[in-house]
DNA sequence: GAGTTTGAAACT
DNA sequence: CAGTTTCAAACTC
C-alpha cells in the first residue's frame, strides 16, 4: 500500500528532522555521535532498537518523551511494534513505568485511499518511523502535582489520582491550562475496553478525535494522516481547549458526524436521531445513545450515564441533566450512587487473569476467565437474550447468578452449558430447542463474520474475551470510543461501553484480545500498563510493547497499545 | 414505529 | 435483605 521510503537514500536525518534540535545531550560528544548516526544511510533491514542503541542514553532519558511515528502501519508496523518493547527495555525498564518516558506509537490510516497517498506520500515517507521527541513537561507537571514523591508516580499512586480527578474534575481542569492537546475525551471507564474492556476499543481515530486519558498516561496514539492524536490527556482538559466541543460527549468516538456538531443543541428529544432501530448487523454502526424518558439520564438506567459519559445529541432522552451544563448534578448524583455502592460504575464484567475457575465453573465448557460481576437475575431470557447481562457482556453465567433455566450459551451457572458455536444440538432441550438453536445460530454467523479468521478458533477461546465485542450483536451499540482494555477505573468505561457490545460492531477491527491482556487491574494487578487494542483508521490495532509478551496469533500484524491508568469518570468534566 | 417483554436499578 | 416499583433496553409485531 505505501511506498517503502527505508532505502539507500533514505537517511535518519531525513526522517528525523530536527532532531538535533528536539535533543538534549548531556554532553557535546554525545551531540556528534548522534549526529553522525543521523547521517548514515538507513539501512531497511536496521531494527529501531539497533538505532536507539546507538544513540548516546542521555538523548533518549532526560525526561523526554519519545514518539514513534509510523505512517505505514502495514509494512512496518509489526517490526515499530517489536522493537518497541526491545527498546523500551534498552532505554531503561524504568522509563516504562514512569511518567518521563512516554512511548507513542502513532499509527496511520494504512488504508489510505490513493489519492490521500499521493498528497501524503512526502511527508509519510518524512515522518516515516520519525523519532519525535517531545517534552514530557505536561506530564512532569502533573506527576509533581498528583505526587507528593518527586519520584515517579506508581501504579497504584496514579490510580488514585485518576479516581480522584473522576470524582473532582475541577481538579482536571488544571491539566488543561497546562496545554494538554485538545481532543475527545474519552470514556476509558469502558476502556476497560481493551473491557474489553479490557478490551479498550480505540475506534476511528480517522475522525480525527483524540482519545483523552489521564495525563499521567504516558501513551500517545495518534494517526499520522490527520494529525490526530490518541492523547493520554485529563479529558476536561480536552473539553476546555476544544472550542467546539459543546458539552458534547467527548468520549464518545461515533462515526456520525452529528454527535460532534458544534453548537449543536444538546436537546436531545430531537427526533431526528432515533438510532437504535435503524441499527441493523451490518449496517453503520452509528452511535447509539440512550433514550431515557424519566430518569433525566442521571441513574444507572442511563446508558450513557452508567457508562460515565455526557448524553450528546444523538441520544434520544428527555429531561437529561447529563450535560456539562449540568455537571455539579450528575457528579453528585454520581458520587451518590457511589456512596450507595462503591462499584456502580465498575465493570459489569470481570475477568480472572488467573484463570482460577469458579466454583460451578466447568473449565472444559465456560469462559472462566471472565464473569459477571453480580451475576444475573433472569427469569424468563434463558440467559439467552441480551435481557442478561451476562449474555450480553458475552460471558458465562456463573455460581453468582440467580438465574432460572440458565442456558447461557457462553457457559451455563450449572457449569454444563455449552459454550458458543460449539454447542452440542442434542444438548439443547427439546422444549426450547428452537430458541436456543436460533441464538446460537446467530452467534455463530456473526462470529463468522466478525472475525473471519478465527472462525476455526475454539469458540471457548473466543467466549473467553467477553470484554470484546462479542459476536451476536445484531444491534450492536456502537462504542463510545473505542473498546479497550484499560486499567484502574477506566474498566468503568469499558464495561459499559464494556458492554462490550456497543463495541462489537467496531470490534470487528479488533479482533479478539488475549486473556492475558485483559485488565489485570481487574485483578489489582500494579502493572503499571495496561494493553489496549485499538485500532487505527484502517483498522489496525495499536499495541504497546508490554503486551508483547505471550504471543497471540490475534495480534499478529496488529498494534497494541498500553494505556495507564485512566480516570473512570473523565468525560464528565466540566466545560468552560 | 408502537407496543410488549424483560430484568436491572431504585425504592420501600 | 427481601419485596415492590420504576425504568429503559431488548425484543416483537
Amino acid at each position: 500500500m505505501e511506498p517503502k521510503s527505508e532505502g539507500p537514500d533514505c537517511y535518519w536525518d531525513s526522517l528525523i528532522p530536527d532532531a538535533l534540535d528536539m535533543l538534549i545531550f548531556n554532553s557535546p560528544g554525545d551531540a556528534e555521535a548522534f549526529k553522525g548516526l543521523m547521517h548514515k544511510p538507513l539501512a531497511s533491514s536496521i531494527r529501531l532498537n539497533e538505532f536507539m542503541s546507538m544513540l548516546p542514553h542521555s538523548t533518549i532519558n532526560n525526561g523526554r518523551k519519545m514518539h514513534i511515528v509510523d505512517s505505514d502501519a502495514s509494512g512496518s508496523a509489526p517490526e515499530i511494534e517489536d522493537h518497541c518493547s526491545e527498546l523500551m527495555t534498552a532505554t531503561g525498564t524504568n522509563q516504562t513505568q514512569d511518567n518521563f518516558a512516554n512511548v507513542a506509537l502513532v499509527t496511520s490510516n494504512s488504508n489510505e485511499k490513493a489519492n490521500d497517498q499521493l498528497v501524503s506520500a512526502t511527508h509519510r515517507t518524512i515522518r516515516r518511523r520519525c523519532l519525535d521527541f517531545e517534552m514530557a513537561n505536561v506530564q512532569r507537571k502533573n506527576s509533581d502535582e498528583n505526587s507528593n514523591t518527586g519520584s515517579s508516580t506508581s501504579e497504584s499512586d496514579e490510580r488514585n489520582v485518576a479516581n480522584e480527578k473522576q470524582l473532582l474534575p475541577a481538579k482536571r481542569n488544571g491539566d488543561l491550562q497546562r496545554g494538554i492537546l485538545q481532543g475527545i475525551g474519552l470514556h476509558l471507564n469502558a476502556l476497560a475496553a481493551l473491557k474489553e474492556y479490557k478490551g479498550i476499543q480505540i475506534e476511528k481515530l480517522s475522525s480525527g478525535r483524540q482519545l483523552s486519558l489521564p495525563s499521567s498516561t504516558s501513551l500517545q496514539i495518534s494517526t499520522s494522516q490527520e494529525h490526530q492524536n490518541l492523547s493520554l490527556v485529563p479529558v476536561s482538559s480536552e473539553r476546555e481547549l476544544d472550542p467546539s466541543d459543546n458539552g458534547v460527549q467527548p468520549a464518545e468516538d461515533c462515526s456520525q458526524p452529528s454527535a460532534y456538531m458544534a453548537g449543536e443543541d444538546f436537546n436531545q428529544n430531537s427526533p431526528k436521531k432515533k438510532r437504535r432501530k435503524s441499527e441493523t448487523p451490518g449496517e453503520t454502526e452509528g452511535c447509539k445513545r440512550c433514550n431515557c424518558k424519566k430518569s433525566k439520564c442521571l441513574k444507572l438506567y442511563c446508558e450513557c450515564f452508567a457508562a460515565g459519559v455526557y448524553c450528546i445529541e444523538p441520544c434520544s432522552c428527555q429531561d437529561c441533566f447529563n450535560k456539562p451544563i449540568h455537571e455539579d448534578t450528575v457528579l453528585q448524583t454520581r458520587k451518590q450512587i457511589e456512596s450507595r455502592n462503591p462499584l456502580a460504575f465498575a465493570p459489569k464484567v470481570i475477568r480472572n487473569s488467573d484463570s482460577v475457575p469458579e466454583i460451578g465453573d466447568d473449565p472444559n465448557k465456560t469462559p472462566a476467565s471472565a464473569r459477571h460481576k453480580r451475576g444475573c437475575n433472569c427469569k424468563k431470557s434463558s440467559c439467552l437474550k441480551k435481557y442478561c447481562e451476562c449474555y450480553q457482556g458475552g460471558v458465562g453465567c456463573s455460581i453468582s447468578c440467580r438465574c432460572e433455566g440458565c442456558k447461557n450459551a457462553f457457559g451455563r451457572k450449572d457449569g454444563s452449558a455449552s459454550v458458543g458455536i460449539e454447542t452440542d444440538p442434542e444438548e439443547t432441550e427439546a422444549t426450547d430447542k428452537g430458541v436456543t438453536e436460533k441464538a446460537l445460530q446467530k452467534t455463530e454467523i456473526q462470529n463468522t463474520e466478525d472475525h473471519p479468521d478465527s472462525a476455526t478458533v475454539a469458540t471457548p477461546l473466543r467466549l473467553s474475551r467477553p470484554l470484546l465485542p462479542l459476536p451476536f450483536s445484531s444491534k450492536g451499540k456502537p462504542p463510545r470510543s473505542f473498546v479497550t482494555t484499560i486499567s484502574g477505573s477506566a474498566l468503568f468505561a469499558s464495561q459499559k461501553l464494556g458492554k462490550p457490545n456497543p463495541l462489537w460492531s467496531q470490534a470487528k477491527h479488533f479482533q479478539t484480545v488475549p486473556d492475558e491482556e485483559i485488565p489485570d487491574i481487574l485483578q489489582g494487578d500494579s502493572s503499571p500498563i495496561t494493553c489496549i487494542k485499538t485500532s487505527s483508521p484502517n483498522g489496525k490495532r495499536i499495541s504497546s510493547p508490554n503486551c508483547d509478551l505471550g504471543s497471540s496469533p490475534s495480534r499478529r500484524g496488529g498494534r497494541r497499545l498500553i494505556l495507564q491508568s485512566i480516570p473512570s469518570f473523565p468525560s464528565l468534566t466540566p466545560h468552560p
